[in-house]
DNA sequence: GGAATGTTCCCCACTTTTCCCCACTCGCTT
DNA sequence: AAGCGAGTGGGGAAAAGTGGGGAACATTCC
């Protein structure tokens, strides 16, 4: 197995084997969840296990914003700015278009690790996912999303038909 | 990380990792929303999160104009040159052509942020955004858009099929 | 022409927020 | 048992947001 070094504890501890290729080269790939909880300044510590998977190339920083259910994504910073390159390409002269950007952007922000593993979430986004004291946190391959555990419980029954769900996405006939 | 000097703060603040790549070169990349005050001078300050993103070239200088929809947009002096030079390549032989370059043009003005980041904004303006004591400041990639907080929240139940436009918008299926 | 009035722009000052650093606790490993 | 890594809490310096004074310039009125 391959180490890089990680500059946030300048130790060799970022796995090479956590990430996966893709269509740009290569991004990481979290996994896993955890309970954390939020202190008095609106701060959310990073699973070391995720920390590790990041990319120096991230610089230690996300881009931190809204999902489509209740929750809020992190981006590390690289991936992020693929993701920005693609938004740009839309025309902003088409209203739908511009009414989209919008949204995306103005719920996006930049956060940087401190010397903790920690990152500062925006009261905006802590309002919208309706965070308190705890949080789950949950790596999914290229970004990190965060939940209310009880909002996260609630619509959790979906997964219930979670193989049902399997077999319309991959319906395709193509096996992962 | 490549950092330059923002001349703003006679700091190194200015990153050069915010900013992508375009058709053009390189553009900001604005992102986030804040609630700010317009004082009794009709200043408005730009925040801290975007004025780091403007590139040197831009010289803290805006061009501001009206938007599509009924809010103010603040473009970097940069970008705004490359919009002109694409403006001026429009057939003006066209009656249509002739009165969305004329319309451009009318609402345009340039303004330079004081000693504290702010601007003052033309009164024309202010009226035709119906701005009064607060506003809603969002970055939108490349450029920043002042709205009333009414104003917006009044068109922003649209953003309740937020997920479904993207799914159209994007809908190789990629997720966003 | 000159004074009065208003506008613009630059600077200084105050308050709040943010960010960086230090410190503590608790398991687990050595 | 000691040491280290990981999660948590908090203090203080620096930055950011806000308000306002006053000089320089323009405009209007007498």
């Amino acid at each position: 197995m391959l180490w890089a070094m990680n500059p946030l504890t300048r130790r060799m501890r970022y796995p090479v084997r956590d990430s996966i290729r893709c269509f740009f080269g290569i991004m990481a790939s979290f996994k896993g969840q955890a309970e954390y909880s939020v202190d008095s300044k609106g701060r959310i510590a990073i699973p070391a296990r995720m920390r590790n998977a990041l990319r120096p190339e991230a610089n230690n920083s996300f881009t931190i914003t809204r999902g489509f259910e209740q929750c809020i994504l992190l981006f590390p910073m690289d991936e992020w700015e693929r993701r920005e390159a693609e938004i740009a390409r839309l025309n902003t002269y088409r209203s739908e278009a511009r009414s989209f950007v919008r949204t995306i952007m103005r719920w996006a922000d930049e956060t940087k690790m401190d010397g903790q593993g920690r990152i500062v979430v925006p009261k905006n986004l802590i309002e919208f996912a309706g965070l308190d004291s705890a949080v789950l946190i949950i790596g999914v391959l290229d970004r990190i999303e965060i939940w209310n555990p009880k909002t996260f419980a609630a619509q959790a029954e979906q997964e219930a038909d979670y193989p049902a769900v399997a077999e319309r996405i991959f319906e395709m006939g193509r096996d992962l």
